[in-house]
RNA sequence: GCGGAUGUGGCGGAAUUGGCAGACGCGCUAGAUUCAGGUUCUAGUUCUCGCAAGGGAGUGGAGGUUCAAGUCCUCUCAUCCGCACCA
């Protein structure tokens, strides 16, 4: 039969039909087969998907794919979030309504999907912008506000100007600037806000990431725990001269408090009304405005005295009470000690105001550095001196008896405290869950009854761009009767951080009909923890923080038995074109369907796997990926100008070219199979498939009809992970029903893939001189008599002394001579 | 400043446990096929000395451990990423 010449167009066409409304992966009520629950990161719909999220899907379909034909019962949904909303809400208002832009993306990007094969169970799909999602934050919404874990208070909040509304922390980025507009500082306003309190959580989002190490990606651990940011320490009251008000400040380092020379406090700080002159509160005021202006940052350190003391509670010695620029009232007490000697911010501050710097721990075995020497700070832990009775403690113990002193005379206690904020999820924009509640005059703040979800967002809405929630000018949503008095009231038009959303959705798939709860508990119970969440890093403190919070709150109300929603993370590097990272704004996006219509969708997913193990950063030039179209044609055109051998088949195995074939065939299936199991090297995968075709075509005339059957076969489900449309094709051809992932993966034979002779290298002092081949397991003796009588080896053992003769079994020899 | 990662041919990368450095692919060179271009097939391609056989050097740099180091240890340089007044 003559060989058809690889078509990917008419092929993918094909499919592509065929599949249009399958869904390969239903995963099966009462399966017998374990589960697996795999899950990609949702890509924000903005209308085109790139190569990047090419990479995150191609990873997780083939590991989809594998894991069926593994025996799996696999779970492997798709849904699309809200994440992407334009930032410029007022920039669309004057073409179409964001929910009927965004459900158009959202179609735009399943169909790119559905072009690329990938296997999604299309039938939990989620839409994060629909009420009938929605209405489920609204609801855990209310359960938490029950609870008291959300609240609304006025706190100064990050506003971006350019999306004109508020962000959480963790949505400020590059030294203060926005996440959508990274070169956008955004500003500090006081506001109306609500919160949930992810801190009653923080010591157990920390503690629990014990359980996740092995799993997730020890980078994304120490990003979190940096976030959650414990430390514990003592807050210590200074007693302010003259008067009984006490200053209270938070040390990690309680036992240099001996080395305090000043108080300093933030410039919002309370007393700072108090204690200061006209002079000292304006001088605060534009501490507080220039910090508000920079966002933050490195500033220059400044203060100023008060001209008011406080007294030490340890020594009883009095400190002059500053101000200072750099002290943050949003940490700890807002108020410090300052310890020159041991801190090197307050060793800047101190030197540049003249303040005295006093030592007063030493090294475990030096010296105390003298004041005057001291060139900077030394921050390390050591021994007490210069403390009265705690002289001559090392550190840790200084700090465990002072605080114990501390709690005793009732002037202090030890404290933990979080660098991690409750989460402010209040929004001014039209876009996400409206916040249910409602604003009466006479009875506060009610929630909407439960019967009354979901609170449904209008659609006739006018974008002003004017940083106001457009939610306020639609008198209908806003006028509503207070569900207490059924009195005038107005209704809340702050909507929800989108994240909230996205905190949650993985569970909604196992059930995404239900209109009864967010999902039936028993289902969760089935699929959870997600066993494999793939996606990109940069999710690794805003929604991977946030999601944990999440099921631990579920948790707490009885819906999930879970502590954590998954069980291994994996972080894929992030594509990068011609040395730049991919950005719409840079214009260097490649987008994934100019690329599917150059090469086909197989040859993109291939060479995107190919380009590199996953987790590292690829450089993307589309010129390479000829390589795997090439390679792809090769597999093509061997099969079909073989089918007829293949099918009039004969018996294989007898001749040394089938053996050989047959061997490295074995040896591939070993290697794909250990690379899915182990550590998803798809790059050395493929390579090893095209070195079995490789040597495919060199033996090709050589080959049995019977062997070459059984390659195609193999060959065909090797490739269908990652190469689903040829490898569906080529399965047709050689007259099999159904879709070929539907298959079982093919079993290696330890015996088939073992070599008839282990290759023996051959060194002397070190260096390769020769190769030979002997039986496995044959004796050392034996090994070095052979390798003494190889004449290359010879040549350089010749009259020298033989030293010593090391024989790594079936593997090498090594001979040491000197002279 | 603190924390983490990475560094291998012209390029992307391979070498999973200390045991043949450069698999596989791109690019390039030659040959075959073709009217020609493209396609396809075959061979070659770390550097260096050599006609060749063969030798020498070589995984950012310097040292060390070892019979043996890309891999382990110490120091150092470069690049990238994260955090950054968190008391």
């Amino acid at each position: 039969m003559p060989e058809k010449p690889y078509d990917h167009n008419h092929i993918e066409l094909k499919w592509h039909q065929r599949w249009e409304n399958a869904t390969f992966y239903k995963a099966e009520e009462n399966s017998t087969r374990p589960k697996y629950y795999v899950l990609e990161m949702l890509p924000y719909p903005s209308g085109t998907l790139h190569i990047g999220h090419i990479r995150n899907y191609a990873i997780g379909d083939a590991l989809a794919r594998y894991k069926w034909m593994r025996g799996f019962n696999v779970l492997h949904p798709m849904g699309w979030d809200a994440f992407g909303l334009p930032a410029e809400n007022a920039a669309i208002a004057n073409q179409r309504h964001p929910r009927e832009w965004t459900l158009q993306n959202i179609a735009a990007m399943k169909k790119t999907h559905r072009r690329f094969g990938f296997s999604y169970d299309w039938d939990c799909e989620v839409s994060t912008c629909e009420p009938e999602y929605y209405r489920w934050n609204q609801w855990f919404f209310l359960k938490m506000l029950e609870r008291g874990m959300a609240y609304r208070k006025e706190a100064l909040v990050n506003w971006c100007p350019k999306c004109g509304t508020v962000l959480a922390n963790e949505q400020v980025v590059n030294d203060g600037c926005c996440w959508r507009h990274e070169d956008t500082p955004v500003e500090q306003r006081a506001l109306e806000q609500w919160f949930l309190r992810i801190t009653d959580y923080a010591d157990e989002l920390l503690g629990d990431i014990k359980n996740l190490e092995g799993g997730w990606p020890e980078r994304v651990l120490t990003m979190q725990r940096n976030w959650i940011g414990r430390s514990e320490g003592t807050e210590v009251d200074f007693r302010l001269e003259g008067t009984a008000a006490p200053i209270r400040v938070f040390t990690t380092r309680v036992d240099t408090i001996y080395g305090a020379t000043c108080v300093i406090l933030a410039p919002e700080h309370p007393l700072v009304a108090q204690l200061a002159d006209a002079e000292g509160r304006s001088c605060a005021k534009a501490m507080v405005d220039a910090r508000a202006a920079q966002g933050p940052g490195d500033v220059e350190k400044e203060g100023f005295f008060t001209g008011h003391y406080a007294v030490n509670p340890y020594s009883g010695e009095r400190a002059p009470v500053w101000v200072g620029n750099f002290v943050l009232m949003t940490y700890g007490t807002g108020a410090i000690m300052a310890v020159p000697a041991h801190d090197d911010r307050d060793f800047e501050f101190c030197t540049k105001y003249g303040i005295p710097v006093r030592p007063v721990i030493r090294p475990v075995d030096g010296e105390l550095t003298r004041a005057e020497e001291a060139k900077t700070a030394f921050t390390d832990d050591g021994v007490v001196e210069n403390s009265n009775e705690w002289s001559g403690l090392p550190s840790a113990e200084a700090r465990r008896r002072m605080t114990a002193k501390a709690e005793a005379e009732g002037f202090g206690k030890g404290a933990v405290t979080f660098r991690i904020k409750d989460w402010g999820i209040s929004r001014q924009r039209y876009w996400g869950t409206p916040i249910p509640v409602i604003h009466c005059a006479g009875c506060g703040v009610v929630p909407v009854p439960e019967r009354d979800l979901p609170v449904v967002l209008p659609l006739n809405v006018q974008f002003t761009g004017k940083g106001r929630s457009p939610l306020e000018e639609v008198p209908e949503f806003v006028n509503v009767k207070c569900p207490q008095c059924g009195g005038a009231a107005r209704r809340e038009t702050d909507t929800m951080d989108t994240f909230v959303d996205s905190s949650w959705y993985f569970y909604r798939y196992c059930d995404a009909r239900n209109d009864r709860m967010p999902f039936d508990p028993a289902r969760a119970a089935y699929w959870f923890e997600i066993d494999q969440y793939i996606g990109g890093v940069e999710h690794a403190i805003l929604h991977l923080i946030y999601s944990r919070f999440f099921t631990k709150m579920m948790r707490d109300i009885g819906l999930v038995k879970n502590s954590e929603p998954v069980r291994r993370l994996f972080t894929q590097g992030m594509v990068i074109a011609e040395g730049a990272k991919m950005s719409k704004s840079k214009g260097n996006v490649v987008g994934a369907d100019s690329l599917a219509d150059r090469y086909g969708a197989d040859t993109a997913r291939l060479f995107i796997l190919f380009a590199g193990p996953p987790e590292k950063e690829v450089d993307w030039r589309d010129e390479r990926a000829e390589g795997i179209y090439r390679f792809l044609g090769r597999v093509y055109r061997f099969a079909t100008r073989n089918l007829e051998r293949a099918r009039a088949g004969g018996e294989g195995g007898a001749a040394n070219a089938d053996r050989k074939i047959v061997r490295k065939l074995h040896q591939t299936i070993r290697k794909i199979t250990e690379d899915f199991e182990s550590r998803w090297h798809f790059n050395t995968s493929i390579s090893g498939i095209m070195e079995l075709v490789n040597e495919l075509y060199a033996e090709e005339q050589r080959l049995s009809g019977g062997t070459v059957a059984e390659l195609l076969v193999k060959l065909t489900l090797l490739l269908a992970p990652f190469a689903p449309y040829l490898a569906q094709e080529i399965w047709e051809e050689l007259g099999r029903q159904g879709p070929v992932f539907r298959e079982t993966w093919p079993c290696y034979d330890a015996e088939l893939a073992k070599d008839d002779l282990a290759e023996i290298v051959v060194q002397v002092n070190g260096k390769l001189r020769s190769h030979m081949y002997a039986p496995f397991g044959t004796p050392e003796e034996e090994i070095k008599a052979r390798a003494l009588e190889d004449p290359k080896v010879r040549a350089f053992v010749a009259d020298k002394q033989i030293v010593k003769v090391i024989v790594v079994r079936d593997k090498l020899i090594n001979i040491v001579v000197k002279g």
